[in-house]
DNA sequence: AAGGTTTTCCGAAACGTTTCGGAAGAATTT
DNA sequence: AAATTCTTCCGAAACGTTTCGGAAAACCTT
């Protein structure tokens, strides 16, 4: 047994075959120029040493680590995006069954999110990366397309400069269907809460709803829309409740994400509206805590797992030269609870 | 320009500044032997193209990959522990202050867990490993301990067979808290919820509670402890119903996790059955919906993000040899709302 | 000025894998 | 029997980095 030879190497264990590295690599490999003879034995042994290939040797030769990245959203490590989790989940089956790996980059304090995106594709270390919360302009999209890396996101850009592999949810439709839903139970007076950052989901779902009443033809609605910082709470808890305390207050409540919709309830709560008598509150995300809240909250659920599954082979399926371009729009499901109903008749 | 050289690498550098690769590389990595003109002149021309070293290279000849892997726990993928996405970016947070990066280790139907972590070992994919959801008896923390594979642990194993770096959230003194502020309300008829797999932490909050039991030396108090298995959703109902029902029913239920506590407020609710009037109800865990569901659940707060942090931080500690076997409890906080009262006294 | 020391640089090997091009032998064809 | 093809194997190079050991040059010391 010669010195130089580490614990589990494939020169370990040709030699141990009497064979040569090339043979027993490619007898590994499923390769077609080896003896089948030669193949079971050499599958044999590397089962009874039980060898597993070194990823740094495979990877340095082949280019390809093996490893898909997901950008992690933590502008603000406080405030953690609810269905990350499930997200995480759903990407990481996706790519476990095609044989890739997750790994999360995120960005340091000190750190633009584009510096670390550049670092993990300069360096190698993943092969294809995933990005979530797209702004209406993105400059993490900007650099993947030209760089011509394959890249997926959930969520898309509002311009078509690039063309891109990504998977978003309708919010313009459920956006839309809430409308309907509000203007059918007699509701004419409407309010909106958004937040002021330009995420392009913002867009679609402010746009939805925008159009909806536009094409609904009746003059008596009316809407307004309200933009607050996300993670400004105190900011976003005097907005509600000046709304709620306005003499002629909404009807009925939007809101860009339950996040919000479940601080209206508190506030309408607090003040003594109730819900939905007096109130009809819709929200979009259907997080856990959407269900406990009471009356229970009327919103959309995202199916946030699912996209996340998809995604991942949309991107594999690119990397793999499959397809080219590919776009999908979720439609989200309606879940109806107990914050909605006919508006009020004062 | 020699054909063979690739876009960002090394010797393309060291080529185009007219130095050897080896001079480039120590000046980079900031050696001594390279003189103070020549390491700034390195770093400007670094800075220029943009220089990233290639990550495989540096792996194979390292030994190391720069990873800690995270071995996911998604037995059932349907069921999402809610701490997940807090607990990664806890991780993520901690590991990237020190320059590593977090990947996922996730066990296909077809694999065990084990499997799949010694996969990830031997393949020399990641230099340490994190897990949760510790077993009683742990076979992942046999095989990384016998292995002498770096690794860390959110939760303890019950034998002391092997010393690793752990830390626990005390459950045992949460128990006996949450005893002792029920006692102190008159409550002596007491049920606990828990689940049948022979995770530790069930242990750990369950002799808790026995041992403040015993300690009080009240012989009027009594408990009776449910097992039911985590993802059956139905038995669980069914259980809590029938303990509801009985007609010497419990004055009050501590919960193993809060998840259970919300389907005993749910339960109770629906069978009319008024908390905390009627019942006291104690979960633990502290996840979001915690706080909606009314009366709004007294819980305990695990601090799960801060935890990933530290034991990010004790993992790679112990990697750069710094210190041996560290274990910590963390201590929770109670977080009194609206379902716990003084016991009916009928 | 000769010897010694320090500073600064470099060649070459090594990490573990895949793959190109070829070679030896067996099997087939002419 | 010679020529051709097929099968099965292997040597060597390559991927990009770090590092060992040494070498050249510059600087001291006496």
């Amino acid at each position: 047994m010669k010195a130089n030879e580490r614990n589990g190497s494939l020169k370990q264990l040709a030699r141990e075959l009497d064979l040569s590295v090339t043979t027993v690599s490619r007898a590994l490999g499923g390769h077609s120029d080896v003896a089948e003879t030669t193949r079971r034995r050499v599958l044999e042994a590397a089962d009874r040493v039980n060898y597993v290939p070194n990823s740094a040797g495979k990877m340095l030769v082949t280019g390809r680590s093996g490893f898909i990245g997901l950008l992690l959203p933590l502008r603000d490590a406080q405030f953690l995006d609810p269905f990350l989790g499930e997200f995480i989940m759903g990407l990481s089956e996706g790519l476990q069954a095609r044989g890739r790996d997750l790994f999360m980059a995120t960005a340091p304090a000190s750190q633009t999110e584009l510096a670390v995106l550049k670092h993990v594709v300069e360096s190698g270390r993943a092969d294809g990366m995933v990005l979530t919360r797209i702004a209406e302009d993105d400059e993490r999209v900007h650099y993947l397309s030209e760089r011509g890396f394959p890249f997926v996101t959930h969520g898309r850009t509002l311009s078509s400069e690039h063309e891109f592999n990504w998977i978003d949810t309708d919010g313009e439709q459920a956006f839309s269907d809430a409308f309907d839903l509000l203007y059918g139970l007699g509701h004419r007076k409407l309010a909106m809460l958004s937040i002021s950052e330009p995420m392009s989901f913002r867009y679609f779902r402010e746009h939805g709803l925008e159009q909806a009443i536009v094409n609904c033809g009746d003059s008596n609605v009316s809407l307004t829309t309200h933009h607050v910082p996300r993670f400004d709470k105190a900011k976003r808890a005097q907005t509600i409740t000046t709304l709620l305390a306005g003499e002629d207050r909404p009807t009925a409540v939007l809101a860009l994400t339950d996040e919000i919709a479940l601080s209206v309830l508190q506030q309408a709560s607090s003040m003594g509206i109730r819900v939905p008598e007096d109130l009809s509150v819709v929200g979009f995300d259907n997080i856990p805590a959407a269900a406990f809240a009471p009356p229970g909250l009327t919103t959309f659920d995202q199916h946030i797992q699912q996209c996340a599954e998809l995604l991942a082979a949309e991107l594999l399926d690119s990397m793999d030269g499959k397809v080219n371009i590919k776009n999908r729009l979720i439609q989200p499901t309606l879940i109806k609870r107990g914050s909605h109903a006919p508006a009020p008749s004062c």
